[in-house]
DNA sequence: CAAACAATTGAATATATGTTCAATTGTTTG
DNA sequence: CAAACAATTGAACATATATTCAATTGTTTG
């Protein structure tokens, strides 16, 4: 891995390094929700949640797409669903005991 | 995605979120590795790769096996090998601009 | 155009965290 | 057992960052 590859893998790794931001995502990794609704089912204000968005687009992890009031959200590519989908694989994974 | 879930795969993220960590695990993901090799590789010193394995360790995103004064190191399991490359899949990805 | 709704922005703050340096523990070998 | 090598630990510090609250921008509709 070249040294700039691991800084910009790292800086998204680091978005989806919290817990909020990580709910986030997950919320409109299938299809588009507003940001009403996805504060509303993360449970925080939506100024958190737009601060947390403004972060994710910059780094493409979600694309906006606005419709009238709303603007609405989706995860930006499959990519970030497998990548999620493989990290709960390793979760799920039992603990390999030492011999 | 459960609330506990969230917590603990935000939490891997986020280990895996600094660069320098990132290149850590990067650095042992194929085979075993000790401590000064990792710390010449990455080129930091041998003290902050310890307080770095230290905490890939509790996670368990690495496993250490001890070589008498050595202490290799070694990614945990395949997933962690997946996610990475998932990750660099994405990266790679050519930008999708506003039509 | 004004009121209402949705989202964004900025400042302020409390907290977390990456890194350094010195000291210490663990292991081998002379 | 002492010296040498490898790794860990702890304290200290500078910096980054998640969150809150108030103010503002953008959009629709009465």
């Amino acid at each position: 891995m070249v040294e700039d590859q691991a800084v910009e893998i790292a800086e998204i790794f680091h978005l989806l390094g919290d817990p909020t931001r990580l709910r986030i995502v997950t919320c409109c990794l299938e299809e588009p929700r507003n940001v009403g609704e996805i504060a509303e089912t993360v449970g925080v204000s939506a100024s958190l949640v737009s601060h947390h968005l403004r972060l994710l687009k910059a780094t493409r992890l979600v694309r906006a797409d606005r419709r009238g009031k709303q603007v609405f959200y989706v995860a930006a590519d499959e990519h970030v669903q497998r990548v999620l989908k493989d990290m709960m694989d390793h979760v799920a994974e039992p603990h390999r005991e030492a011999p």
